[in-house]
This record gives C-alpha cells, sequence and structure tokens, in this order.
DNA sequence: TGTAATGTTTACCAATCGGTCAAATTATCC
DNA sequence: GGATAATTTGACCGATTGGTAAACATTACA
C-alpha cells in the first residue's frame, strides 16, 4: 500500500536515486531558461521523460524540485571561492580564480543561469543563504585581499567589489551567451571564445588596460 | 461603435497616451522580476490599477505588451555605447562609459533586469536585433579602441570582451542587486554602493589591480 | 514463488491562464 | 445638449496550471 513519498522513506533505492537525477536534471534545464514561475511541471516532465504524476512521485512540488537544484547548485557554485588560497601569491590565487569561474561558466551555464534567474527575481527562496553563509565566505576571503593590499602586494581597492567584478565578468558569459554569440559573430562563436576571454580577464585584472595617461 | 483598437487609430487620444505609460510602467515592474513566461497579464492589470479586459484595449497581446517594452528598452540601453567617441581621449572616454552605464544600473535597474532575463531565456524576441544593430554598434566601437591600441594609447587586447566586461560589471549592480545588498550588509548598502563600485571600476579599467609580480 | 512495498499511469480536480464579447460608461466635438 | 466615437467593465471561454485519487504494474525480498 503506496507508503508515504519515496522522500520520506529512510534508505534510498536504486530507482529512486536514478530518477531523481534524471528529474533534477530535466529540472534544470527547464527552470534555468524560463525561471521559477515561467516552468511548468509538464514541461520538466516531457524533458524528463516521464509522467507529471510520477515525478510529483519523487517530488511533492515544484517548490521542492526547485529547492533541491538551488541547494545543490549553492553549494558548487561557490567551490572556486572557497579554494581561494590566503598563502598563495596574489596574481596566481586571482588568476586560477578566474579560469575556474570561467570554466564553470563554460561547463555548467544552466547552473550559472538558474542562480542568475534567482537573483534577477529578487532571491525570494535564497536570501537566507545570501546574508549567512555567503556574505560570511565572502567577508572571509575579502579580509584575505584586504591584507594583501595592505602589504602592498596589490593596489589598494574594496576587496567586495573586486570579487563582484569577478563573478559578473566570468557568469556573463554563461548567462549572456547568447548575446556574446551574437556579437562575437559566428566566425568567433566557437568554443575558442572562452579561452580569448580568459586571456583577456587575466590582463585586465593584473595589469588593467594601461591607458597611458596625458 | 467601438473601432478598432487604440493601437490601429492614426491620431492618439491624450488618454491612449496616458494610459499606455500607465500600463507598460506597470508591464516594466512585472516583467523584469518574473520574465514574460512567468508573468501574467492580470498581475500587470492589478499594478496598473485597471481591469485585464482594458489593459488588452491599449496592448491586444501579452507579447505585444512585451514587444513595446523591449524596443523602447532597447534604444535607450545602447545610448552610452553609441555616445562612446572616437576622438576623445581612451582614458575619459572609458571612465565616462563606465560611470554611465552605472548610472543606468542604478537609475533603471528594470530596464537592465528585463534584458537579462530575455537573455537568460535565449532572446527568443529579440535575437535579430542582436545579430543586427547591436552587432553593428559593437563592431563600429571595437574598431575605435583596437585603433587606440594599435597607436599605443592602451594596453593590446580584445575589444569585445573588454566591452563585454564593462556590461558586466556595470550591469551586475542592477541584475544582481540583491546579492550585492546581502553580502555588503546593511551598513554597505546605502546608495554609496554605486559610488564605491565607480571608484573601484575606473581604477580596474584604468590600472587594473597592479599586482606585484614576484 | 508469493506478497508486501515501491513505482507508474489514467482520469480527474479546482484555480488560473490569455483572451473575447457585448453592454455600459465616459469623453469629444458640433 | 445630443450624436458619435472612445473607453471601461463584468461575464465568460477553452486551454493550461499545480496537484490528487485510485487503480495498475513492477520490484525486492523472505
Amino acid at each position: 500500500m503506496a507508503i508515504p513519498r519515496a522522500a520520506k522513506t529512510q534508505r534510498r533505492t536504486r530507482i529512486q536515486e536514478e530518477k531523481e537525477e534524471i528529474i533534477l536534471e530535466a529540472a534544470l534545464d527547464v527552470f534555468s531558461v524560463s525561471g521559477f514561475r515561467g516552468s511548468t511541471i509538464d514541461q520538466i516532465a516531457e524533458v524528463a521523460g516521464m509522467s507529471k504524476p510520477n515525478l510529483l512521485y519523487y517530488f511533492r512540488t515544484k517548490e521542492a524540485m526547485h529547492r533541491a537544484l538551488i541547494d545543490r547548485v549553492l553549494f558548487t557554485w561557490l567551490e572556486p571561492l572557497r579554494a581561494f588560497d590566503a598563502n598563495g601569491n596574489p596574481e596566481s590565487e586571482i588568476r586560477s580564480y578566474i579560469r575556474r569561474k570561467l570554466e564553470m561558466a563554460r561547463d555548467f551555464p544552466r547552473e550559472s543561469r538558474l542562480f542568475a534567474n534567482e537573483m534577477l527575481q529578487g532571491a525570494p527562496h535564497v536570501e537566507d543563504e545570501l546574508r549567512g553563509p555567503l556574505k560570511s565566505l565572502v567577508d572571509e576571503k575579502a579580509e584575505v585581499i584586504r591584507a594583501w593590499a595592505q602589504a602592498g602586494k596589490i593596489a589598494r581597492c574594496d576587496p567586495y567589489h573586486l570579487i563582484f567584478s569577478i563573478w559578473s565578468t566570468t557568469q556573463h558569459y554563461a548567462d549572456f551567451d547568447v548575446q556574446v554569440r551574437a556579437v562575437l559573430g559566428q566566425e568567433h562563436s566557437g568554443e575558442g571564445r572562452f579561452e580569448d576571454a580568459a586571456r583577456y580577464l587575466e590582463q585586465l585584472f593584473v595589469d588593467g588596460l594601461r591607458i597611458r595617461h596625458n
């Protein structure tokens, strides 16, 4: 006799793991494009290749699917920042942070867009996480950067806005991908654009544009 | 006897101009948060303070409202880039471009988010404009930047990615406003954050982080 | 192999969706 | 003021929405 819901059982069966994975994969496809409100369970069900009630057997509500996705993305999304090392030297740390974030924009654009969608809507589902864990992590890394500036290793600058600028420039290649490709034109829209972006961004952050003052 | 639709008449009445303005204002509120699919005519009608059939008297479909908004935003959004002057000197041109874009992020965040929403969804309504007028304008300005680099006035760098980086860093303060405020905390979330951002970004682009190599 | 638990589907529900219609109301202009 | 055009609304429509109920199918395990 149909026990509660799969999510409530103690041990997860093989089928549960597999199907939940398929569902979240499909949900990521849909949510990342249309946002929470603009996505429908039917869309997700179709992408996942199963019936709507079957989806709802694994995730009771649309919100539960979204929640599960957001939780997963939030964690992995901050990996590169966590790896930011206070003991490394500024140049290589900043260079590799940029590179890692760019790789994520290239390899996980849907995750980036899911997050962006949530931000655009005012973060109704994750505001607590932003104010809590995210802020704490950024505060910690900002302190590292501040110390570098204090020691004269890099220019004095606002560490928070420095972090914002790395986030925005790198995520741009995932979130605004259509625009980037349209502007670059067909001949420069290959995967090489990420290499070009990496080269440009590393130069920008390390040396700036070296504008000749006059 | 009810003539076609207002939009089809030759001369627009005072009421038409007023109401269309009110509707577009409300539509901007709603579309910029929830995107096209996630927004409903009822929501817009409620914000606009009029009945749904009354909205549809001025704009026949939800798509027509969105279209009208997008057209308006697309035009004004590129003003700063159009003002980019080939004859000016690189430093002041880049500085003032950054400043203007930041002012727009501050003063017209809904317009920025409407555009961002459209990009996230793959630009289904504006892809032609991206490939046409937008690309042309960027090509033109990229050529200016390339000439500056050629003349040794600024560092050699990819002009397209330079433009992308100015777009992304400045629009970030509109599109990711919630995140920026959450991370900065209450004490630094006042309007002063735009001043801080301007100072940081001008430094970044002009001088870079001046990382000490070793 | 039998049976209980797990998984899947068809049929359905009330609410909301984008949009229409005709009637009622208001503004405009002679 | 009256005729006419412009504006506004309540009632309504079929389609789609998130979600449920219950019957049916499959799996796991003793």
